[in-house]
DNA sequence: CTCTGTAAGATTGTATACATTTATTATGTC
DNA sequence: GACATAATAAATGTATACAATCTTACAGAG
């Protein structure tokens, strides 16, 4: 009975296309298709204020800006819409959404809930296996170099790298993707807001603090941290926005 | 000085494209486009066994049995990826997600924390403006026909409009977005279930005592309704599902 | 026989071009 | 002059065609 070879693919990818365990810390580059790139391009864009919330959107003109072309632009929207980023009627275009405050309270309450079930499922991931830890030393050390320098963009990357990465070792492959289309209304949140140097320390130190009762395993004390954590923004309500 | 005359667009839309509030039931006709309309075949598909959890779409293929071209059908599948229904790689294709029992725990655990959320929301939306109930009842009218002809694809329709409808009640569009996605996942679910006659009147019953509890106003009964009625399909972990 | 390199086939990614719908402007009528 | 109607322009929706990439199969060297 001739063994028959094994194709590439069994090989590479033996059941799902990503492998949810690999060898420590070696993670299949992630996708890196253009419309991917596009919508993550229209959100830098929202954060950094080249683009404003609610307004409208003409795929020509991005398509230009963005230089490609319609195609994989519409791409971009439909998985911006399926987000909450942008709305859209047919026929009738898509523009930005609006980020009023109530908006933001409705992010910061969603996120509550969400990074909970997450920071839950992450503790139980890394009492079984303390070596993940390491990949949240690492963000954490470069969200202090951003710190630094007062690099507020990079600051925000890193700070929603650290909860992209919690998301992840809880291994709640729903909670994360939900996760993902939160951390874009975040992330452009965080755009608005105006923040000192004290606030950059501040928050490195609280994602530190995080890591600490994460790896302590302490159940009780994370529910009252992340509150804390994550209604910041909305304890600002009415001031230190744009 | 000459006055102006309005645009059509400053008319027609104020600011958002959707106009959260409405003259009262009079919903601007949503988004019909031929993504959209694809994307929820291919999730039909899924709950009604057409497809199956982990198989390879073929896009080509697909766009062929839905009868359109590949352009309509890719934004579909980058609506789907963005909600977690399939995973792609870059020039590896697309394949619908796995539906094990762990990804029906996680489903339901995050259903569980965004319906609580719109719920807090839609019970104070239902207390200042009770003639919103009159669409949770139109609902659930739909769902006891449905259940008389025992039809499951129309109760679960209907199931999950019933919620829909109160993350629409509760005004919260991040629930709703989020919420969106994760009734896709939901609908799959339910596609697994083996369900009897007395499923379809328990379910009924559950609805009915849910929007009783909301009309009433009683935020103390809510949360264990909702335990129950959420967590149902945890506890036939095991059995009862193809 | 196993491994490596190469070539053919298949599939996805992107661009261009056309059809449909909408929004605006222009025109005519009351 | 105000309103309704028709024509023009713009933008989106869709289809077709081409390019880049990957998978697979095959041949040859060790």
């Amino acid at each position: 009975m001739p063994r028959r070879r094994l194709t590439a693919s069994e090989i590479l990818t033996p059941e799902p296309i990503s492998p949810m365990t690999a060898a420590e810390g070696l993670t299949l580059a992630p996708n890196p298709g253009l419309a991917e790139r596009a919508a993550e391009a229209i959100v830098l864009g929202v954060a950094s204020g080249a683009l404003q919330p609610g307004q409208r959107l003409l795929e020509v003109e991005l398509a230009r800006l963005l230089q490609m072309s319609r195609v994989p632009l519409r791409e971009a929207l439909k998985i911006l819409e399926a987000q909450g980023i942008v709305e859209s009627a047919p026929h009738r275009g898509t523009r930005l959404a609006t980020f009023d405050e109530a908006r933001i309270d409705e992010i910061c309450e969603a996120r509550l809930a969400l990074e909970k079930i997450a920071m839950r499922g992450a503790m139980e991931a890394y009492r079984r296996e303390p070596a993940l830890l390491l990949r949240l030393d690492k963000i954490l050390t470069a969200m202090e170099r951003a710190a630094a320098h007062m690099e507020w963009i990079e600051i925000s990357k890193a700070d929603l790298d650290f909860h992209r990465e919690i998301c992840r070792a809880s291994g709640n492959a729903i909670v994360q993707k939900l996760w993902d289309a939160l951390a874009r209304h975040v992330l452009i949140v965080f755009g608005k807001e105006i923040r000192s140097e004290r606030d950059a320390k501040a928050i490195v130190g609280q994602h530190r603090r995080l890591r600490d009762i994460l790896a302590a395993g302490k159940a009780e004390a994370l529910d009252e941290e992340l509150d804390q954590h994550i209604l910041r923004l909305q304890r600002r309500k009415g001031r230190n926005v744009r």
